[in-house]
DNA sequence: ATATTTCAGAAACGTCTGTTTCAACAACTT
DNA sequence: AAGTTGTTGAAACAGACGTTTCTGAAATAT
């Protein structure tokens, strides 16, 4: 609707299999002797900036470094690009080499070498790009209230809900009163009329979710009890309900999805609700602990 | 509105201390409701990204959505930014904190930043330990039993109750008689009478294994029906009683254990199997997928 | 039906980007 | 000393970028 011909559209350049160009870091070391001052210095604030140069604009990058913007021109043409712009591109798609996204489930590649590797780069690279989205205040935030309120309710539906059955199960290592609905054959309703401030939902809606999560998730908070929200980048309306949203990547390489890092992220948030917790905290595990000891007498 | 505020812009904005603002994708969420479609498009495109705002030019971004400039510039006023290029400098320095840098694990400083570079090493090498110990060929003898026996059953206390929960609801994608026991309120004994040589028995037992695990083995194992047991290395004489054992560690830097690893290996046995299943398993799940997109009116 | 509001995209617009040109300059070479 | 080579930034330049304006279309109200 945009151009006149109406067939497709000009995309920006997407990651194809060119990935074997060379890094523009190993360009710059390899010529770096043989740099002249104002590009050496351009070179340096490239370095300097891990990983990320697609972030920034030659000017930006010349203004930091103190010089011209002809010697950015050069000094890119020096590396062997024709110009900025396809060095940028090629960053980008560096950093984009782990995208869970535009990887079509080829069927073809899927298997190969047993495809275990493929399986490892797939879940770390979903980690990776999980992890690094994630707001560090906001994950504070949650586990604030994880540890400091009254009753910890968790909803999960489907997929979704053992991941919620995980996290109640790490939960209860150190605190009480977490509880999983709906229990088998409950309604939920029961519970949203018991809700309080004093609470604090946390809501796991992983990809598949059903319909009636809206419906709850309003509910919850008109009741004005704050809510977590852990989703993926596919959720559309829920997370403008939620007090808090964390989202995750789940979509692989593969047909099936992966709960690798919505797992990971309850056991983080286990782990740091548990050192806020303290010695209370502290005090209930053991106790638990103990418990195990004797009754584990052998495996 | 106004760009002339008298203020010459001189360098580009490095990362001060002002993350306290609302990320793009939190604002998004605040107001996806009310974005109008050609806005909402675009802010589609910029959640599906896994990458960084701040990598595209706003016209690449528009390009994608399959919209026109205008709409970007609207929609950036919309979310609270004065310009594309605000948003383009939040997103930068936002990415700053997630940043590939490595957080040395400083004894001292265990939980800076959140700790989550701790939670992505720490998991990603539990991964990367396990999956290298796996045997590809056992993998594949599991698949083809997974796929070719009258029933599967799973069995998982505690811990890998859940694991097995999920393990069942891949496997529910392309086939059908795969049953969790015990169900509730169900002892296990009745089904272990039912058992014959033609079915599987898929067993999670990661740490904290009860202890009646090892009678109930045994008796599996007395009926003839395969055994593979996915475990941890504590596990001592369990993997004597099965036919195949999968071994993940489980044991990280935290206090809690990780299931990654196990999980990593459900999807991929998961996986596996599906492919193996073919044209029928295949058909399995696109019935199912069809009566998913009727229900799944919205999200 | 008409009026009102909201929305989308095309086009015009000014600004800024990155490139190229060019003159000044420094460091060697002969 | 004059010539050669290489480097630099200012300035000129074309083009792309993002913004604004405007008109028509669609949805909603009256």
């Amino acid at each position: 609707m945009d151009t006149s011909d109406g067939s497709p559209k000009k995309f920006p350049e997407m990651p194809k299999g060119k990935s074997r160009e060379k890094s523009i870091e190993a360009r710059i070391h390899e010529q770096y002797e043989s740099l002249p001052d104002s590009e050496r210095k351009l070179a340096e604030v490239i370095l300097d900036f891990p990983g990320d140069l697609s972030a920034f604009k030659a000017s930006e990058l010349t203004a930091l470094a103190g010089v011209s913007k002809a010697a950015a021109t050069r000094l890119f043409h020096r590396l062997g690009f024709q110009s900025f712009d396809e060095a940028r591109l090629l960053s980008r798609e560096r950093r984009e080499w782990g995208s869970p996204l535009y990887m079509e489930s080829k069927p073809g590649t899927a298997t190969s070498s047993g495809g275990l590797n493929a399986l490892l780069k797939d879940e770390t690279d979903l980690l990776r790009t999980s992890l690094s989205k994630l707001d560090a205040n906001r994950l504070d935030e949650v586990v604030g209230h994880i540890v400091g309120a009254r009753r910890v309710f968790l909803i999960g539906f489907r997929n979704s809900r053992f991941i919620a059955e995980y996290f109640r199960w790490q939960l209860l290592q150190f605190r009480g009163d977490v509880l999983l609905i709906p229990g088998n054959g409950e309604t939920i309703g029961e519970f949203l009329a018991d809700l309080t401030p004093t609470d604090v939902v946390f809501v796991v809606a992983l990809r598949r979710r059903i319909k009636e999560l809206h419906g709850i998730l309003t509910s919850v908070r008109d009741r004005g009890t704050p809510i977590a929200l852990l989703t993926d980048p596919t959720a559309r309306r829920l997370p403008g309900l939620a007090t808090w949203t964390l989202t995750v990547e789940t979509r692989g390489a593969f047909p099936f999805d992966s709960c690798g890092p919505a797992l990971a992220i309850c056991r983080h948030l286990s782990v740091q609700a548990f050192h806020k917790a303290g010695r209370r905290g502290r005090a209930h595990l053991e106790r638990i602990e103990r418990q195990h000891e004797v009754l584990d007498t052998f495996n």
